[in-house]
RNA sequence: GCGGGCGUGGCGGAACGGUAGACGCGCCGGAUUUAGGAUCCGGUGAGCGCGAGCUCGUGGAGGUUCAAGUCCUCUCGCCCGCACCA
């Protein structure tokens, strides 16, 4: 018998699957039927060094789904690519001095061997990357139907602008005021950027989550979360200088009475014209200078609540009072209006500014219990709450004041109910070279002039210098800049800046259907066959950015019929993440462990087999290294006892049909394999819970392997057939070498096992037994006995018996096959 | 502050409301070996007992139940996400 050698075990069988397009899945013919087409995708990587462990379990966990479900007789798609634009490789590039396409290839390359090498069972035939232009001419072109629905539009406005990366960043990109690749402090900017009018599809982000099958709680709550709907008012403020309304966003409309002061945020447009000639002009525009040099999210870290007054005033809409108007930090031109009414009386941080300035506080609604208590806010609901000083509403119970008040405004022009949403417009310009370039023309008299299809893709240029220099690079690709415009043929310029990357990864999963389609982004019955994706994996950092797009995405091709689903993804299920010494595995803390050294030492099979049996998926794991040890040390004993039998002429064995005829030993270890097959059939497809089902693996093979010598040829043929056929999609090289090693072909095609009841079902069971709920015996009896015997033979037992004696017992409760329990007194 | 989640041996983790700790790691003992490693066998929650066995054990306190790691209430601790969002 050989030694188990990974490395030629899996060399042999990679080859294998390679010749014979194993796992290579042709999209079916028209008409073909479509129910058992399944479409298991994980997350992409983004290609920037190498595959890292949480790489390594994510796409364990896809591949073990993918085995399973072929072997369930469903036909899986189960493509890969790359999401190669992007700052890291651009940023390797300008520090070796190389180019980022070369860069970029590189690290495509060893991601691909080393996927190769972990035996992923992927259909290579659709692999893509979003940095061909063969991908980014349909990117492009994505870009064009959104331009042309006014779902894209470019806009002077402040936006967050990374200071090291030199470029603006996303709102979703920008983590407690720092960027989200290098970590250093955002700055405010104002430029003129594209956006997407994601805010269009706020409501329908929400609602369509009634559309999603399975979705981590904890996902649709972050989602929820970042729309951020609130229910509210819009209430005009009519200022008389200016002669002009300033709206405000309130979702407190009954507290309209309280509201005795008025803010807008530093970057309010109105703020100039409103202090002109004022003597407060100079004070107030300094307050709003000093702001501009910090972003919003800059500005949040600090609390302290600053502020200026501007001298003028406002009318409240309900009060006819005027109110003075101020400008303060805390409110951030970038949520609802730019501008709120204070009701300091009712509201923490109105009240905090009103105590810091000298500002009239008051109380418009008391509890039930009485009035609101002095030199407090108030600012919980209750049924009970009453209105105060509300002038014609005083008295009325603030449920009833809310629609009231909402009604009255309504009614004299100066308000309406609304919905607010958190959630802002997608910014897609980034001022870097290695991203997607934006297909546009700027034309002195046409304006803003998209590319024409038949011109696409508008192709990155090649340039010296991609450091970034505030402006995108491509600006200095003069002749590639300067293009007659599309429209009048007149001189225009090309749009400079390239695309956000997310915009790359937001539709890949509907190329992979057609990736080699040249004519058309997709072909709209192919992908309508197989989309929406039936399971979706990877990590839960892309909760939103990269959810949230693909989901926006997706929706605007359903309003464009380019497809026929609203969600993209039916089930997603995200990972845990792996840990080393209690801390994230990463470069910067040092301690990665590399699939590939374990790869080298214990072959792909284990670390594969330990990824899945760390725990729960779904759960963060602690990585050991003696854990995949163990993992090393299962499949070899599993190599030796199949050896041993094939050795012995064993064959691969189908279960005998019934329990008739086999010996104790024998029946045994048949029963445990189909035990093995239920167990491990309902904890990995129901649940994803690897973990157990290769336990139960390994617990078969402690029994087979210890019954070896007392159980038929035939016995041991079947339990071992088993084990196989169970761990192969965790296992696949070390279970197809075995079972060839049996007599077996292509285990990868065989159909899945099945548990046959009749073994499931055992003729003696052990039963527990308590006296007051507490275990005092054990006994094993017949499977059919009758609760009377059950109670008997308990009664019988000798501790049990001791337990029992001298005292009453008041009630027996027998649970068949299971326990007896004696309440006593 | 809001939202999501988690607390079980030395460790990773198992347990349809019904025998807590499956499986694996580690550790202890034994076999084999010149030695180390590897492999095989046995043991391994804590305390008590020569033993059959007893007591205590799932962050804490209550509750429901014949029976609670599991269900309910309160509480403590930790992790993750969002956060001056009007």
């Amino acid at each position: 018998m050989q030694r188990y050698d990974p490395a030629a075990v899996e060399a042999k069988w990679q080859q294998v699957w390679h010749d014979a397009e194993a796992f290579t899945t042709p999209n079916p013919e028209p008409g073909e039927d479509g129910s058992r087409l399944q479409y298991v995708l994980e997350m992409l990587p983004y290609p920037s060094g190498e595959l890292h462990m949480g790489h390594v379990k994510n796409y364990t966990i896809g591949d073990a789904l993918c085995h399973q479900r072929r072997r369930h007789g469903l036909r899986v798609l189960h493509p890969m690519g790359y999401d190669s634009f992007g700052l890291p490789a651009e940023n390797a590039a300008i520090r070796e001095g190389r180019n980022p396409r070369a860069v970029t290839d590189d690290n495509i390359a060893a991601i691909r061997k080393q996927m190769k090498r972990m035996g992923w069972s992927i259909d290579w035939s659709r692999e893509l990357s979003t940095a061909e232009p063969e991908y980014y001419r349909w990117t492009q072109w994505i870009f064009l139907q959104l331009f042309e629905r006014g779902l894209a539009y470019k806009r002077e406005a402040p936006v967050n602008w990374c200071p090291v990366d030199q470029t603006v960043l996303a709102n979703e990109q920008v983590i407690d005021g720092h960027c989200e690749r290098c970590g250093s402090l955002v700055e405010s900017r104002v430029l003129a950027q594209w956006y997407f009018k994601i805010t269009d599809y706020a409501q329908r982000l929400l609602d369509d989550m009634a559309l999603l099958e399975d979705w981590p709680e904890r996902v649709l709550a972050m989602q929820r979360n970042w729309i951020g709907r609130s229910e509210g008012a819009t209430v005009e403020f009519r200022q008389r200088d200016l002669d002009e309304s300033i709206p405000v966003f309130t979702t407190r409309p009954d507290t309209l009475f309280g509201a005795t002061f008025f803010i807008l945020a530093p970057e309010h447009p109105l703020i100039p014209k409103l202090v002109a000639g004022t003597p407060q002009e100079a004070a107030v525009l300094d307050y709003v200078r000093h702001n501009a040099a910090h972003s919003e999210e800059e500005r949040a870290q600090d609390k302290a609540k600053t502020g200026v007054d501007t001298g003028r005033t406002i009318t409240n809409p309900v009060t006819g009072e005027e109110i003075p108007v101020w400008v303060a930090d805390y409110v951030l031109m970038g949520y609802g209006t730019g501008a709120i009414m204070a009701v300091p009386a009712h509201d923490e941080r109105d009240f905090e500014f009103a105590s810091k300035h000298g500002l009239r506080i008051l109380p418009v609604i008391a509890p039930a219990s009485g009035e609101a208590p002095e030199g407090e806010v108030y600012t919980a609901h209750s049924a009970d709450d009453v209105m105060l000083n509300s002038g014609p509403f005083t008295g009325l119970p603030a449920d009833e004041a809310y629609a009231a008040i909402v009604a009255s405004l309504r009614e004299r022009g100066s308000g309406e109910a609304t919905i607010n949403y958190r959630l802002r417009d997608w910014l897609i310009s980034r001022q870097r070279y290695w991203g997607c370039p934006i297909p546009i023309v700027s034309c002195p008299s046409c304006g803003l002039v998209p590319v024409p299809d038949d011109q696409l893709p508008v192709v990155l240029p090649e340039i010296d210098d991609y450091r970034p220099k505030g402006l995108s690079p491509l600006a200095t690709a003069t002749d590639w800049v300067n293009v007659p415009c599309p429209s009048c043929g007149g001189p225009a310029q090309r749009e400079t800046d390239t695309m956000d990357t997310f915009m790359c990864s937001s539709w890949y999963y509907i190329r992979y259907v057609d990736p080699h389609n040249s004519e058309a982004a997709w072909d709209r019955a192919e992908v309508d066959r197989w989309l929406p994706v039936d399971q979706y994996i990877g990590g839960v950092e892309h909760a939103i950015l990269h959810l949230l797009y693909s989901r926006f995405f997706t929706k605007v091709f359903y309003d464009a019929g380019l497809v026929g689903f609203k969600e993209p993804f039916k089930r997603l299920f995200t990972q845990g993440m792996i840990y080393k010494d209690g801390a994230k595995m990463s470069k910067s803390k040092g301690n990665v462990v590399s699939p590939d050294e374990l790869v080298a030492r214990y072959g792909a099979d284990s670390l594969r087999l330990y990824a899945l049996f760390m725990g729960p998926p779904e759960d963060d794991a602690e990585w050991t290294d003696g854990g995949i040890a163990g993992c090393y040390r299962f499949l070899q004993r599993l190599w030796s006892l199949v050896g041993g039998l094939a050795a012995d002429g064993v064959r691969v064995t189908a279960s005998p049909a019934s329990p008739a005829g086999l010996g104790e030993p024998g029946l045994a270890l048949v029963r445990k394999a189909h035990w093995a097959i239920d167990k491990s059939t309902r904890d990995s497809s129901e649940r994803f819970h690897f973990n157990t089902a290769v336990a139960a693996a390994m617990e078969l093979l402690n029994e087979a392997a210890s019954a070896r010598d007392e159980v038929e040829p035939a016995v041991a043929g079947f339990a071992a057939s088993t084990l196989i056929s169970l761990i192969q999609p965790y296992a696949p090289h070390i279970a197809e070498e075995l079972w060839q090693q049996l007599g077996g072909e292509q285990l990868w095609r065989e159909a899945w096992p099945e548990a046959l009841p009749a073994f499931l079902v055992h003729d003696t069971v052990e039963i527990a037994v308590q006296v007051n709920g507490k275990l005092r015996g054990r006994f094993s009896a017949a499977a059919a006995s009758s609760d009377e015997q059950l109670e008997a033979e308990a009664r019988a037992l000798e501790n049990v018996a001791s337990h029992l004696e001298g005292r009453d017992v008041v009630r027996v409760i027998v649970v068949p096959r299971k326990l007896v329990n004696f309440v006593v007194r």
